[in-house]
Parts: structure tokens; C-alpha cells; sequence
DNA sequence: GCACCGTCTTGGTCTGGTGA
DNA sequence: TCACCAGACCAAGACGGTGC
């Protein structure tokens, strides 16, 4: 049997929301009202747009209204009951002792009324736990479409003094927020059209805080798939048998059930399984049911795990690569296989197998396993290297069948067939809905959690590199490595302006006995620095980068620059040759070789790595982890505002800011 | 702003292969 | 033969682009 204990619902808003002891019977009795459907529910809205509801007792249960009431007065006012009645420890005891009553009823009528409907701003301080003025301001600035770095910097006092980091958060919260106000919209409109939406119904919807939540109230309500076992045995006309099997409200016998002419009813054993079908199905989508599974996955997440070993197509390359040919013959349906797996085979054949190795026999709780890991198993899996699975310990399986027992079958009627169906159903129910259902879910709910770490990873590598300490006041000559075309160069200014650009072959020669002092390209180097005198280089990390390298350090060691004291860095080459070949930099440099501009962008990348590198796409500049992995609509939307953020915070000089500069001002 | 279309994602189910 | 598993398939909805 389930300790209920065990799973107390650790909700974030429980305080608000937990029922009080006074209240506990007359929720009780509410609900029994509410959950039957002969009783109508009177409800006044004075808003209509986002009325605050409470329920009002008045003298005879039966009563209820529903009464818009400002905040203030909902909480000091002793004569009304707010009714906030949800999936807590109590609440469920409450649902176990209502179950008695309304046995004959099919688990979509069990909905648990939700806090009061809510509007953004109120939501969003209660998530943030900030002061709902502040909340408001924020919400008013970001409708009006005002950046992260301008509220940051110019709104600061109506947002209380927020870190942009806080503001990033806030308004991914809030956009959550909204997401979850079009999505209650949107199945209130779909319920109507069905005509399955109640008042009550609609009033649960509008008062869902999550998604999770709403998704749990709209569940039971989710149109069949046509093509489904349930559906298909349902229009056999085998609904009510099932519902009064499982409900055990009557004795049931198949056999006067029989159409040898239809399929799904030929016989005793085809009845059966039709109305397993059924009641697998209602399992599933029971609201009771599903809470406890969404329980478990919060607070079991110590006990499942995630786990991935090599995917049956790379096993079987594997495998075919060890295997002599002339050994065994293949038979024809295992050449018929493996033709169908080569297509498979073909995708992973160029990819380095390998670099999954650590996942081959990868096994983690969902609870300590990391992000990069989450990020690495989803490519693994994309890629038909690996293959995931969720793994749930066979006693919570066990925990999950006593709860549907506990809940189905305490009452009503006992006799060998109901108890045989519903154990089969559940077997069912099970294998073929709800363990896909939590896979689904521990894997999205792992997926999104990972996005926003890569996300925030890549955030913070951005600022970094973006607000490095500038190199003014010197002339930089910037060194495209390069072997075949050679490495370009050229020098600028203090200011960022061309002095000279052309292409040198500067590594050592087949013959390593030759110095580099005897090279040609050595003394045209020697030239174009003492011609601007230029003491700094900065080398591209590309290819030849290391060969260049070393020929550079060896005519510094051997003093060939003197007087010169030529010094030289390596620079990050990410990003340089797309801007190079883009309309910006055509722009820029107009009689310039492409090739040549991205020697430019290298020593300007030292000179002013801010001005320089906002002209790069963010995701182009490789700091990031997994970056092509995590939503790109969510990614580039964060990264604007980070860079955007760092210009604001840098400062610009309006007289000589290029136009990618002057673009990411916040509020520009 | 709206309708239409194609593409992608998600959820649910089925099918066929594998190994005990 | 059966249970299990991976992958394929299908339907519905979401989303983005295009044209009016």
C-alpha cells in the first residue's frame, strides 16, 4: 500500500494554498458539491476580463457563489472562505474519502479547483517573490518591447534595482507566463468548440500557475486518438462495461457480449482484451493518477534513472567489421536486414563513434546528471549513436500499481474477472501509455533544464570575451595564418585604420636547416614593422598557427626585429572569416581582398575586442557549449541582449562607433 | 491582418527483430 | 513462443513563410 505521507505535495505555493484545518470540511462538502452535476455553480465575474474569484459560503452548502473581490479584502475578511483546494497531502486524503461517493463517475469528473485566476504581473511577482509593483513596472516595460540593458541601465528604479542577470531570468519567467495564458486560451477555446467546458472547468484553467498544472487539468479532457486501442474498443459500444468493471459498481459477464461478426467481440478472450484496452486507458488519463506519477518524478528523482548504451546500429557496424565474410553466409532475410540498416549505418559512418565512448555504459539519477550530459546523450542519440532509456525501479512501478489499486478497487463488488481486468489493464496501461508518458516527460523536463544551463554558459563565456581589456594606442599588425595561401597581414593604427595589407609565406621550409633570417618573407616582415613601427602581432589561432608560430619566435629570439621590440598573442580566429566575407565588412573595406580583412579583424580583435566582435554573430564566435544543440530562436534572442548589455556597459564613443556599435545601444 | 501551405514537433501506436 | 525493445509510422497541432 502507498504511505500517502510519503509523497506530500512539495509545492511552492503550498503555504499559500495548503487548506487550513477550519476549512477542511467545508471544502470538503464544496467539493462534493462542485463534483456533482446536478448542482449548478452561480457565478458572478465584476471584471471580465481577469476576475479574482473566491467562493462565498452562504447558509446552505448548495450555494456557492462566486464573487470577484479585491486582494485585500479576500484575505482580511473572516466571513468569506477562499478556496484554494490542490494536490497536497491533504487534499489528497480528501479525494480518497470523496471516491467513496462518486464511485459510479469516470475519473474526468475528479478536477481539483485551482488557486484564483491571476494576472501576469500578480503571477509573476509570486514566482519571483518580488513586490507586485515592481512586478508591474516590469511587465509594462517588457510589453513595451524595452531591452534587458536599457531597463538595466536607464529603468533601474522601477524594477528595484535588478542585476541584468535577474532581469534575464524575470523575463523568462514572464515569458513563460504568457505562454501559459495563450495555451489556457487556447484549450478553453477547444473545449468550448467540444462543448466540454463547464464554468468550473473554465475557472480551473484560468487559475492553472504552470503548465504542468494546466496540462494536468486538461488531460482528461484530450480528444482520443481515432486510431488508438481505447478509442477503437469504445466504438465497439464497450465503454460502460469497462467503467462499471472497474468501478465495481455491478457483476459483469462477457459472454452475452459476443458478435462472432465483429471484430474485437469474436469471442471471450477478444471482449476482455477490448475492454482492457478501455480501462488502460482510463488509467492513464486519470487525474489522480497523473498527479502521483508527477509527485514521484519530483520526488523520487534520486531513484530514476537515465541510462545509455551503444545503439543497436552502431553494434551491428560493429559487429559486420569483425566478422569474416567467408565464414558465414548470410541467409536472404538477413541480407533483407542488414540492406535496411545500411541506410542507418551510412549516417553514423562518418561520424567519430568514439567521442561517445563515456556513454556507452553511461548511468545517472535524472536528479545529479548535468546538463552537458543531457546535451551530449541527446546529440549521441540524434546522431544513432546511443540510445537512452529511463529507468524506474521496480518499487515504484509497485508504489504506482497500489495507488491505482488503492483507488479502484478498495470498493465495489469483488469477483475474479474485475480483478484480473484491472490487473491486466494496468499492466497495459503502463508498458504501452503511462511509462512512455514519464519518459517523455523526465526527458523534456531534463532537455529544458539543460538548454538554459548551455544557454547561460554561453552567456557568460560571451561577456567575458567581449568585455576583455582593450590594447590601445599601438599600431597592430594582424597575421592570418595560412600554408598554401599563405598567411595574410596587415597593420592598422591606433584607430583602426589600414596602413598596409598583403600575403607572406611565414613558416619554416621543407629544409629545416635553413634559418628563417634567410627567408625573403622574413625581411619583408622586417620592413613593413620598422615602416609603421609596429611592436605587436596578433596571430590568428587557425590553421598553420603553430608552424607560424615558431617561425615568428625564432627571428624574435635571434633579434632580427631590433630595434624593434616585436612582441606577438594569439587571438581567437572564430567568426573572423564569416564577417570578412559578409555585406558589413564589403561595406567597410570595399577595395580590400576578403582575405585580407580577416588579418584586419585579427589585430583590430586586440585593439577593441568589444567594437570588433559585436560585428560577429554571437553563436559564430564559439564559446559556447553544445550551441547547436539548444533552441537557436532562444539563443540568439540572449545573446543579443548580452552583447547589447556589454556595449552599455563599455560605453560608446558616437563620433567613431561603427554602425554595428551604434545598433546594440540599448535603448537606440 | 488573414488565409493558406509546407515543415517540424509531439504524442500515441504498431511492427518486426532479438534473445531467452 | 513470448516478452521486450527499437524504430517506423501516423495524426494533430504548432510554427514560419508567403501572398493577398
Amino acid at each position: 500500500m502507498v504511505n500517502m505521507e510519503e509523497f506530500s505535495y512539495n509545492h511552492h505555493r503550498k503555504s499559500k494554498r495548503k487548506l487550513s484545518v477550519e476549512n477542511e470540511e467545508y471544502s470538503r462538502s464544496i467539493k462534493e458539491e462542485l463534483q456533482s452535476p446536478k448542482k449548478k455553480i452561480k457565478i458572478e465575474k465584476k471584471s471580465p476580463k481577469t476576475p479574482k474569484i473566491s467562493l462565498v459560503k452562504t447558509e446552505k452548502v448548495s450555494k456557492i457563489k462566486v464573487k470577484s473581490l479585491p486582494k485585500e479584502e479576500i484575505k482580511s475578511s473572516k466571513s468569506i472562505k477562499t478556496f484554494n483546494v490542490n494536490y497536497d497531502l491533504e487534499n489528497n486524503d480528501l479525494v480518497k474519502k470523496n471516491n467513496k461517493s462518486k464511485r459510479n463517475k469516470t475519473s474526468t469528473s475528479n478536477i481539483v479547483v485551482s488557486g484564483s485566476a491571476w494576472t501576469a504581473s500578480e503571477l509573476l511577482s509570486e514566482k519571483l517573490n518580488i513586490d507586485v509593483q515592481i512586478a508591474q513596472n516590469l511587465v509594462e516595460l517588457l510589453e513595451n518591447d524595452n531591452t534587458i540593458p536599457f531597463i538595466a541601465r536607464y529603468r533601474r528604479d522601477m524594477v528595484g534595482e535588478m542585476t541584468p542577470e535577474g532581469l534575464r531570468h524575470a523575463k523568462e519567467v514572464y515569458e513563460t507566463i504568457k505562454t501559459l495564458q495563450a495555451k489556457a486560451v487556447t484549450i478553453i477555446k477547444t473545449l468550448s468548440k467540444s462543448d466540454k467546458l463547464t464554468d468550473y472547468l473554465e475557472r480551473c484553467i484560468a487559475g492553472a500557475r504552470s503548465m504542468d498544472e494546466l496540462e494536468l487539468i486538461y488531460t482528461p479532457y484530450k480528444v482520443g486518438n481515432k486510431r488508438s486501442k481505447a478509442e477503437a474498443a469504445r466504438q465497439l459500444g464497450l465503454e460502460e462495461t469497462a467503467i462499471t468493471i472497474l468501478n465495481g459498481t455491478d457483476y459483469v459477464a462477457l459472454e452475452p457480449l459476443i458478435n462472432e461478426n465483429v471484430d474485437g467481440l469474436k469471442d471471450v478472450a477478444d471482449v476482455e482484451l477490448s475492454i482492457v484496452h478501455i480501462v488502460a486507458d482510463i488509467i492513464s488519463k486519470d487525474l489522480d493518477i497523473l498527479n502521483f506519477i508527477r509527485r514521484m518524478i519530483t520526488q523520487e528523482c534520486y531513484k530514476i534513472r537515465i541510462e545509455s548504451s551503444q545503439s543497436r546500429t552502431v553494434k551491428s557496424k560493429e559487429i559486420s567489421k569483425n566478422q569474416n565474410p567467408d565464414k558465414k553466409k548470410p541467409d536472404k532475410t538477413k541480407e533483407k536486414n542488414q540492406n535496411k540498416d545500411k541506410k542507418k549505418q551510412d549516417k553514423t559512418k562518418e561520424i567519430d563513434v568514439n567521442k561517445y565512448q563515456h556513454y556507452f555504459q553511461f548511468s545517472n539519477s535524472i536528479k545529479n546528471v548535468k546538463p552537458h550530459q543531457i546535451l551530449a546523450l541527446n546529440r549521441g542519440e540524434s546522431q544513432k549513436v546511443l540510445s537512452v532509456k529511463i529507468v524506474i525501479p521496480q518499487w515504484l512501478i509497485k508504489q504506482l500499481e497500489d495507488f491505482c489499486w488503492n483507488h479502484w478497487m478498495r470498493n465495489g463488488y469483488e469477483y475474479p474477472l474485475r480483478k484480473f481486468v484491472f490487473e491486466k489493464s494496468f499492466k497495459d496501461s503502463y508498458s504501452r501509455l503511462i511509462f512512455p508518458f514519464i519518459a517523455r516527460t523526465i526527458r523534456s523536463d531534463l532537455n529544458r533544464g539543460a538548454e538554459l544551463a548551455a544557454i547561460e554558459v554561453f552567456a557568460t563565456n560571451l561577456k567575458s570575451l567581449l568585455l576583455q581589456p582593450p590594447l590601445r594606442g599601438f599600431h597592430i599588425l594582424g597575421i592570418d595564418p595560412g600554408f598554401k595561401n599563405g598567411c595574410k597581414i596587415a597593420v592598422i593604427t591606433s584607430s583602426g585604420s589600414v596602413l598596409d595589407a598583403e600575403v607572406l609565406y611565414l613558416h619554416l621550409k621543407s629544409s629545416y636547416n635553413v634559418p628563417p633570417t634567410k627567408d625573403e618573407n622574413a625581411r619583408k616582415l622586417k620592413n613593413i614593422l620598422q615602416k609603421h613601427s609596429c611592436e605587436i602581432i596578433a596571430l590568428g589561432n587557425g590553421t598553420a598557427c603553430r608552424e607560424t608560430e615558431i617561425y615568428l619566435s625564432q627571428l624574435i629570439k635571434s633579434g632580427w626585429f631590433r630595434p624593434l621590440d616585436v612582441r606577438y598573442t594569439i587571438v581567437s580566429e572564430q567568426g573572423a572569416s564569416i564577417y570578412s566575407c559578409s555585406p558589413e565588412a564589403t561595406k567597410e573595406f570595399p577595395n580590400l581582398d576578403p582575405n585580407l580583412v580577416s588579418a584586419v579583424s585579427l589585430a583590430r580583435r586586440i585593439q577593441d575586442p568589444l567594437s570588433e566582435l559585436v560585428k560577429v554573430e554571437p553563436k559564430h564566435l564559439g564559446v559556447g557549449m553544445y550551441q547547436h544543440d539548444v533552441a537557436e530562436k532562444l539563443l540568439s534572442a540572449i545573446l543579443d541582449e548580452v552583447v547589447s548589455e556589454c556595449v552599455s556597459f563599455v560605453g560608446v564613443d558616437l563620433n567613431t562607433a561603427s554602425l554595428s556599435v551604434l545598433k546594440r545601444i540599448a535603448g537606440l
